[in-house]
DNA sequence: GCCAACGTTGGC
DNA sequence: GCCAACGTTGGC
């Protein structure tokens, strides 16, 4: 399958491209929403470029690159009582959350804004620049996420 | 911290 | 299966 493009996001106070930078890989656990589960558990590849969008941030946007390291598997924190992405009513025979792992690529020299995003030509279309868009985990078409690239290179 | 937009839950 | 109530997300 060819190379796909995600963007997905994180609030700084959880997590940060710096973070990423300096553990190198990390696992993204605790997404509990059916459709981000579908593209981690479905279609997300090892190889697959992820733009690293920090949500809640000033500004928000994105701050770098990452990488798919590893395919979905399923999310254990949602069977470990206590934790806070616990979850009473998944089976462990049948997991309803999934997660992935990611790799650091790049860290941008600042943060290419929403405000940005919405203003640049191409992106449009652009789950992340639409109104009301909360999904955590979206796709990304190639000619977008080369966009990005460009505009987080020229920071 | 506010609040609009959204997803989920649960009563009927 | 509808939809009101509720909880969460996330920009500002």
């Amino acid at each position: 399958m060819a190379r796909r493009y995600w963007l997905m996001k994180c609030e700084p106070a959880a997590y940060t491209i710096d973070d990423l930078a300096r553990d190198g890989e990390t696992s993204w656990e605790g997404v509990r929403n059916y459709q981000a589960r579908n593209f981690m558990r479905d279609e997300m590849q090892v190889g697959d470029g992820v733009l690293f969008y920090a949500s809640n941030a000033d500004p928000a946007g994105v701050t770098g690159l990452a990488k798919i390291t590893r395919a979905g598997y399923p999310d254990a924190f949602a069977w470990r009582k206590g934790h806070k992405y616990f979850d009473p009513d998944t089976d462990r025979n049948n997991p309803s959350w999934y997660m992935v792992d990611i790799g650091f690529v790049e860290r941008f020299n600042g943060t290419v804004s929403l405000e940005t995003l919405k203003q640049t030509k191409g992106l449009e279309q652009m789950m992340v620049t639409r109104k009301g868009s909360r999904l955590s985990v979206q796709p990304v078409t190639r000619p977008e996420y080369d966009i990005v690239v460009r505009l987080g290179r020229a920071l």
